[in-house]
DNA sequence: TTGTACGCGTTATCAT
DNA sequence: ATGATAACGCGTACAA
């Protein structure tokens, strides 16, 4: 391991002046261009790598971000694999190292909490906690001097800079989806609020009627394929005739889609059935499903952005990613 | 951010007092019990944690550990999710920092290498790189002073530490259960000769046929839903008749089970299919598939424990874990 | 039992 | 244009 004290004693000149030429930072003054170069020259040969350790020491900061991660009910949807690779491509970039952590409620938040101090990390990106109860202990951590960013479906709190995709945009984007390949009576599973209301605004502005009766809502979210089944038996248990179901994941779509099979009804001759995730089993099913892309990758890298925003003391400001259409043959017109 | 400076400061001490009562380690001598006592408890309400920048400038350690996992064709199963959870929670645990990177090729690998050096990182996981090529790659970073750990099928190097399932077993234990449900005419897909073996060693343990006919094989692996279709109806249309077949991971299991269902058999009862990995996945189907579990969570675990034993100066020795049985309806023996 | 001195690698400041 | 010095926080060899 070559350190400057190791090139300076070669070439017979000060750690200063080799500090600055290779830090790229000369001062208010110069240094002859060719000993630069000569500098320069050595230290690539010798293979030179700054020790992060006492840059880190130096400047105060660590060079460690720690990401909390939400490991919540949608295993298998590739979510929490793409946001995360869209996270360490980004950190590897800015040269920041992750302390990652996967918690499954805010009590196990809260214990892993307990090791991000000044210190220890820069910041803290907190992804998939829907938990309001958090906001105080992010807050907290924000007083202590590390930087948060959340990576929610909505801002928590206004002080804290947060990436999302637009839900309603979501909403909007599965039902004009199957409005545009001819259905008219679209089902709904509520699964959340806001892709509900981009559900009726594509009604309205495909200028089809709301029925409520179309609607299937349960006590809370689950975003589950036993969910995907319940709603479509109590559809047709209730004799609701639908051309087109938006599900509010792919595993709750695919449960839909296949309570719609063993009903006799056809995806996508008698019905069209869309999910949201776009994750990789989307492929694998005997009719391959029609999603809406949350482009997490995107995520991923959009989080550190406001991450180094804050750290290089600039206003971080939340980012809302807009999601993508990925059409398959679960909502092909020509059945 | 308090240091050791302020509590010494604080409490009327030297510096390196305090250091030596907080850190454990006091030398050849002592410390009057009750003043370490009272240092131990100012520390602790000031909030006092060493700063992990100085350790590692000091002990020449980083703290850090690169996490390079190769992405592979399989996403969605899971596993990529389930080994970072081990390891991370493991490195977690031993206050080790991640440097993540996902690889796509052997390029990718050598091109996330360039970032890779003492100084700055003190190791190395890699996780599913069938490449021998890197081989010379890995060595030369051992050579650089940087712990190595791979995290495969089978050992690349004996010089270099492995944990890894017992692939034969993989192919025993999804043969064996399939002979436990009746199956007497059980077909296989190679895409890995190691859990072929597995299951002729099964057949025999039987005391059924070897048939090679029942055996599916082409150019070279691919795990893919694709190959499980072709798989079937290459057997069907050469009219093998099956009552049970072992595909090499759930996507493909799916393929086949399709194939199979298309063709008018019915999954359990007229042959009974299982796949490899437990992806998530395997609960959503139509029929729920039976897979072999890798354990991938105690996977990554067993390779943070080989990066520590090899941190910590201690000889790293391989690992081989033993993989699950999942069983599902895809392999019910009632129908 | 306690304190002093030094060095790890880097960079900002100030002096030359 | 270049160099000397100090400082970041910690641990340890050595002195008192």
């Amino acid at each position: 391991v070559v350190s400057l004290k190791d090139i300076a004693g070669e070439m017979g000149v000060s750690v200063s002046l080799v500090s600055k030429v290779l830090s790229g930072r000369l001062g208010n003054t110069g240094a002859r261009p060719d000993l630069a170069r000569a500098i320069r020259e050595r230290a690539r040969e010798r293979g030179y790598r700054r020790n992060n350790a006492a840059v880190a020491l130096r400047e105060g900061r660590q060079g460690v971000i720690a990401v909390f991660i939400h490991r919540h009910g949608k295993p298998g949807s590739g979510i929490v694999e793409s946001v995360l690779q869209g996270i360490s491509s980004a950190a590897t970039t800015a040269g920041l190292k992750l302390l990652l952590d996967f918690f499954p409620d805010a009590a196990g938040f809260r214990a892993a909490l307990r090791s991000v101090h000044p210190g220890l990390v820069d910041g803290l990106i907190v992804g998939g906690v829907a938990h309001r109860e958090l906001r105080g202990d992010l807050r907290a951590q924000q007083r202590a001097g590390i930087r948060v960013v959340t990576l929610l479906d909505a801002a928590l709190d206004p002080a804290i800079a947060n990436v999302g995709v637009d839900q309603e945009e979501v909403g909007r984007l599965a039902t004009g989806h199957l409005v545009a390949q001819g259905c008219r009576r679209i089902g709904h599973i509520v699964d959340m609020e806001s892709r509900f209301a981009g559900y009726r605004r594509a009604l309205r502005q495909a200028g089809l009627p709301y029925r409520a009766e179309r609607v299937h809502r349960e006590d809370r979210p689950e975003f589950s394929y036993a969910r995907g089944q319940r709603a479509v038996r109590a559809f047709l248990a209730r004799g609701v005739a639908l051309d087109g179901l938006v599900a509010q994941s792919d595993e709750e779509a695919l449960g839909a889609l296949h309570a719609f099979a063993d009903a006799g009804r056809r995806v996508p001759g008698d019905v069209k059935v869309i999910g949201v995730d776009d994750a990789p089993y989307c492929a694998f099913g005997s009719v391959p499903l029609s999603s809406v892309s949350q482009n997490c990758v995107r995520l991923g890298e959009a989080a550190v952005g406001a991450m180094r925003d804050q750290l290089a003391g600039r206003r971080a400001r939340s980012v809302m990613l807009k999601p993508t259409l990925c059409p398959r043959r679960s909502t092909s017109a020509a059945p």
